[in-house]
Order: C-alpha cells, then sequence, then structure tokens
RNA sequence: GGCGACGUGGCCGAGGGGCUAGGCAGAGGACUGCAAAUCCUCGUACGGCGGUUCGAAUCCGCCCGUCGCCUCCA
C-alpha cells in the first residue's frame, strides 16, 4: 500500500487519505479532563495519535494537531445533570477549579512528556474560549437546532435527520433502551446541553443571554476545532468511548451551524485494560501513569518505564484494546532492549565499504504497514525482520557501503516517528568507557594468565553495576546498561 | 434490552480463503576457560459445532466466552 489508508469510523472503511490542502494536515484530538491523574487509557490514546502525528511529519506534510483541555463544563453524572468534575475535585481537595485545572494539567504534560510524546501545537483551554461557545450556541438557536428552556439550551436533535451517523444509532431505538433519567425541560431525552444555568454554589459560571451558567461538554470540541482548523478539516480523534455520545454531538453542533461537513476522517482509538479487567477506582485497579512508572502500587511487582509503556502500546494495533499485565510488559521490555541494541551498532557502525543495505526494501516494507492505517505492530515486526540481519552483518565486520544513509533512516523512523531511540545516557560517558576499558585490559591480562577467579571477578563486580562483560571473538566488549 | 468488537501456539500480538508476521519465553547446536552476547535450527496455533468451497484460522449460521458503548471516561 503505497498511499496513506486511514480507517474512517464514519464510513467503517479503510479510505485513501486526502488532505483537504495538500501537503497540509489538520487533527484534533480530544484532550483530558484535568480532575485527575492521567492512566495508561491516556497513554493508549495519546502515545497512538503522536505516532500518526510523527508519520504524518515524517511523510512531509505540515501539521497542525490540536488537542484541547477540558477543564469546564465535564459533569460528573448523566444526561446533563450532576456536578462539574473539576468543581467536585476542588471540593475534595480544597482548591480553587482553576488550581485544579492548573494542577493536572501540568501533570499530563509532564508524564506525557516521559511518555516522549509530542506537544500538540495548540493545547486551547474550554474555559478561554466561552465567548465563543456563546456565540455557536446563539447561531444554532438561530438555525431553530436549539431551544432554551429555563436558563438551558438543549439542542433539538429532532432537527438534525443524521444525528447517530457516527456510531450507528436511530433515535427511536435509543428512546426504548435509555436507562438514564434525563433533564425534565428537554424536549427529546437525547437532546443534549449546550449551555447549563448555574445551580446556586457552582463556582466556574460565565454570563450568557440565557442564564449564568457554563458550557455543555461538547460544545468546546466544536469550537475550539473549529477556531483553530476551521469549520471542515482533516482528521478528528479520540478514545472510541467519545464516539458515543461526545462526538456524535460535536457533529450535530458543527455541521449544522456550519452547513458543511465537520471532520473528514474519524479515527477511534480502542481501549485499554488491566489483567483483563476495565480500570475503574470502583474496582480498585485504576493505576495511574505515575504509579507505573514508579512502581509504587499494591498491583504492581516493579516499576515501569515510560518507554517500555510505549513500546508495549506500539506493538498492538491502536484500533485493537491492549490489555496491560506485568508479565506482557516484562516480554516489551526484553523487546525493547533488544531493539535499543540492534540500533546501537547499527548506529556505531562507520566507514563501509561492504555490500550495500536493501534500504529500499526495507523502507517500503515499514512504510507500507503503516500507510495501512498506522499498524505500527506490523511495522515494528518489519524493523526486526530488517534491522536483525542488518546488524549481523556489520558483526561480521562487513559494513554496508550505504551505511550513512542508513542511519538516516532508522533515525528518522525509530526516533522521529516512534520515538523509541535509544534514551541518551548521562554526562561523563567518555570517563566511565575508559575505567571500563582499563578494568577490561586487567582482566585480559588475568585471562591470559589463566587467573579466572580474577577475571570473573571483575566481569561480576562490573555485572553488578550494570555493565555486561562479553567475550566476543574480535575481543572483549561491553555494554551499560541503565 | 439495543448496538458493536473480539476469542490466534507457554505469554503478548499482527494477519485474514491456499503462500514465514513479529516480540518474549523455551529446546537443540555453533562460539566461549566458564558465562554473556550473537548466529543457526526447532513450534505447523487460530473458542466450540455445523455449513459454503477443490481448499477455512480467514466467508456464513448457531452456541460458548471476553470486552466495550448505550451513563462520566482516552
Amino acid at each position: 500500500m503505497s498511499d496513506l489508508h486511514i480507517y474512517n469510523t464514519l464510513t467503517r472503511k479503510k479510505e485513501k487519505f486526502e488532505p483537504i490542502t495538500e501537503g497540509f494536515v489538520g487533527m484534533y484530538v480530544c484532550g483530558p479532563t484535568v480532575y485527575s491523574d492521567p492512566h495508561l487509557g491516556h497513554a493508549k490514546s495519546y502515545v497512538s495519535f503522536d505516532v500518526i502525528n510523527r508519520y504524518f511529519r515524517y511523510l512531509g506534510y505540515k501539521v497542525r494537531y490540536v488537542q484541547n483541555i477540558t477543564d469546564v463544563g465535564h459533569l460528573t453524572d448523566d444526561a446533563d445533570q450532576g456536578e462539574d468534575k473539576l468543581q467536585k475535585q476542588a471540593r475534595l481537595e480544597q482548591l480553587e477549579p482553576m488550581e485544579i485545572a492548573e494542577k493536572y494539567t501540568y501533570k499530563y504534560f509532564k508524564e506525557m512528556d516521559q511518555l516522549n510524546i509530542l506537544r500538540p501545537d495548540i493545547s486551547p483551554r474550554a474555559s478561554g474560549h466561552i465567548t465563543e461557545q456563546i456565540q455557536m450556541v446563539e447561531q444554532l438557536i438561530e438555525k431553530d437546532h436549539a431551544y432554551v428552556a429555563d436558563g438551558n439550551v438543549y439542542f433539538d436533535v429532532t432537527s438534525d435527520e443524521e444525528y447517530g451517523k457516527l456510531s450507528g444509532r436511530d433515535l427511536e431505538e435509543q428512546e426504548a433502551g435509555v436507562r438514564v433519567e434525563t433533564a425534565e425541560d428537554k424536549r427529546h431525552p437525547s437532546d443534549f446541553a449546550l449551555w447549563k444555568k448555574a445551580d446556586e454554589g457552582h463556582i466556574m459560571k460565565w454570563p450568557s443571554p440565557w442564564s449564568l451558567g457554563y458550557p455543555g461538554w461538547h460544545i468546546e470540541c466544536s469550537v475550539m476545532s473549529t477556531k483553530y482548523l476551521g469549520e471542515n478539516f482533516d482528521i478528528h480523534g479520540g478514545g472510541i468511548d467519545n464516539q458515543f455520545p461526545h462526538h456524535e454531538c460535536e457533529i450535530a453542533q458543527s455541521e449544522n451551524a456550519h452547513d458543511q461537513p465537520f471532520a473528514n476522517y474519524w479515527m477511534h482509538n480502542n481501549m485499554v485494560t488491566l489483567n483483563g479487567q476495565k480500570m475503574g477506582k470502583s474496582l480498585g485497579n485504576a493505576i495511574s501513569l505515575h504509579e507505573f512508572f514508579s512502581g509504587d502500587h499494591e498491583l504492581l511487582n516493579e516499576s515501569w518505564e515510560p518507554e517500555v509503556i510505549r513500546f508495549f502500546l506500539l506493538q498492538s494495533h491502536y484500533r485493537s484494546p491492549t490489555d496491560f499485565s506485568e508479565e506482557a510488559l516484562s516480554a516489551a521490555r526484553s523487546g525493547l532492549k533488544n531493539l535499543h541494541q540492534i540500533v546501537k551498532t547499527i548506529d556505531d557502525a562507520e566507514d563501509g565499504e561492504g555490500e550495500p543495505f536493501d534500504l529500499e526494501s526495507c523502507r517500503s516494507d515499514i512504510e507500507s504497514r503503516l500507510n495501512d492505517d498506522f499498524n505500527t505492530a506490523q511495522a515494528i515486526g518489519q524493523i526486526f525482520e530488517h534491522l536483525r540481519p542488518l546488524r549481523s552483518q556489520i558483526e561480521d565486520g562487513n559494513i554496508p557501503s550505504n551505511i550513512d544513509e542508513v542511519k538516516a533512516f532508522i533515525r528518522a523512523m525509530i526516533d522521529d516517528v516512534f520515538g523509541l531511540w535509544p534514551s541518551k545516557s548521562g554526562g561523563d560517558e567518555e570517563l566511565t568507557n575508559s575505567l571500563v576499558e582499563i578494568l577490561l585490559e586487567i582482566r585480559s591480562e588475568a585471562r591470559e594468565n589463566k587467573n579466572f577467579e580474577l577475571a570473573d571477578k571483575i566481569r561480576d563486580d562490573l555485572e553488578s553495576l550494570g555493565v555486561k562483560v562479553m567475550d566476543k571473538p574480535g575481543g572483549t566488549k561491553f555494554r551499560i546498561d541503565n
């Protein structure tokens, strides 16, 4: 597959990607509601879209990647009832809602940074776009797609004959199955809030033509995507759990307000489970990313490096569910370590005069997998497939004549696209290397004198410091693992 | 109850009518003072029962099981 194809949730098919403007990609991905610690689900979603973002750039597209920060309007309860999530957390932590937003926004970025996720080009806050949200609600009222009821404004789903097209639902069936109480001032149970009047005690509220209140959850994404990407843009992504109602509502609002298609391609990543179970606070298995990184949770036996989690996620497809277990992570950790060693051997090779490496077939085998709806799992398979023999060739001293070109490609793919380049070792690298070499010289002498006791002691002691010693045919080599 | 996805060798995980995925773990061998590392070789797997077909893990039906959405979640 030489052209990039994307599975579009809207059409339930893989489609060739054709940008609205040649050479440019506008991508909006639903960001976090910043009221608690980031967890594995965030990791899966944002690692997936990170590689998508990176691959577009690799292909030469100029990407504008927008990801919102939801800091208002997301209610704890269903059917447009209940408390604002941030306000509730603020009460629990005895902080201002905006302190909660800032605190968890910082945490979010910090942990996404650790996962080596490139930051979005724009991270707009919902609370910073209240004016625009009010304007859009006004537009919808003018066009008779929304109505005011006692200071609340609801979107009228019956005014949109396409409502349900993303999630494949129809309104009549929905009604029968509705098992949540709905706000009594709605005309139709599936109508959703565009603006809510603030209850007494509600802290985050703004004046509007209808009431002192706050925006509904869905409207922020419609507004911010449009503001930064236009009324019609290329890609809208997010977790599959947001397909309904969130994304369905976004489409309804945007297309009825603007009378044109909203996003051309809808992409949804699948969910994460932990030991086969959905994560949830009530199940006691909600482990935050921070806890994974530190190992500080009763369900964890050890800590897991962000890079291992990233690699593990990329070994499955973004549209498949991912089950986390320490056994699976452990296998991923070994695999990643091997990949790092392979890459390092290649990257250290210089001045080749041997048979050239078949870079074109390597490149096309990897790219074709990514072009097929970003199949990172297969692409990683191809990386191993091509790079293992290359390492062998190099270790045999037969360094390919096109080694520089090969190195550039590997860096572009593994570092720039996958974000899995070997981690940088700290300073003093040269000194450490020299010291280890001195020890190994002593060890060589000991071995020549058949003083294996001393030789093995040096090796064991170095090993306990994370320095692996390997006696290869061409001489002793070492590797520092940390 | 409605909608949808999935069930692949010891584990993870792609694929998807006949053609090697890959990773981890494991076995044997080469190499080694012993190791480690590396290299070579090895698994004939697709939930169950039927059906379609020359041929099914891949298509169809039923059943079993898991998961998700329908309610906040990425």
